[in-house]
DNA sequence: CCGAATCTACGAAGCCCTTCGTTGACATCT
DNA sequence: AGATGTCAACGAAGGGCTTCGTAGATTCGG
């Protein structure tokens, strides 16, 4: 089988796998870019480049070299990442119940009526899933 | 006004978070059994020790003195605490969405009726509360 | 061809988190 | 009182994350 353990991302880690998961491959000057750019004077450009490459070694992120500016592509898919983010929450702060952590991120922050009629949607599921 | 920005918790540190708001407030040596009840071999007394005197520096927990064998107690009640974690989440990950988070959990880890039943009455109480 | 720009690689520094050994104070038991 | 046990305090070590300066290779413009 392949890696289906990767560790779980730093701050850091995740702000440069959100670039690309929304750019899509990217070299290390479009993602230190795509930071900069909403939050200037954020991280120099080796120090994104270091990070990546560190990543690289964890197996966080793949790149291709073929190029003279590597081109990196995330390893995990964001539902796959967020996943994992959020069972680890679960069992780390919520006791293991799915359920409570999702009602305080419903509380803590107002939702939109699409996205609760959403959810709702993704409860019936759930509720016909039982026997 | 007093402290409402404390420092988000780290994975050790909410480990003995928990166990103070299980328990209620506790000295060291209480704290650390309970943490080795269930993992047998974890960390020393000494560890623990430091963790909390830099968990009372931070503001985390506060102690009492008065008693040769300080007693120790959250700053931070456990939803205060675990709605500072959540937003903190869908912020870094979720790209501020609490629903898109909350959908994640659901599909993650199976989740009793009563707990879908439950969540289902929040989510009427939220769509009512809309105009 | 030469100089400027761009890129990777490397290493070191600073900070935080975790761990633990040691020390000295205090308590308890005999 | 003396031995034993418990406690807080401190300091240091090790590892991880983040930051950045510098060096060396490659590319590009003139």
């Amino acid at each position: 089988m392949s890696e289906t353990k990767l560790p779980r991302p730093t701050d850091g880690e995740l702000a440069i796998l959100r670039v690309l998961w929304e750019r899509g491959d990217s070299t290390v000057r479009e993602v230190h870019e795509a930071l900069n750019r909403n939050a200037p004077e954020g991280t120099g450009y080796t120090t994104v480049l270091k990070l990546m490459q560190i990543m690289t070694e964890k197996g966080l992120v793949e790149r291709d070299e073929s190029q003279r500016a590597h081109v990196y592509r995330a390893r995990a898919t964001e539902q796959k990442t967020q996943r994992q983010l959020v069972t680890d929450l679960v069992d780390r702060a919520f006791g293991g119940s799915p359920a409570r952590l999702a009602m305080q991120a419903l509380s803590a922050k107002k939702t939109s009526p699409e996205e609760l009629a959403e959810l709702r949607r993704l409860l019936d599921t759930l509720e016909g899933a039982e026997e």
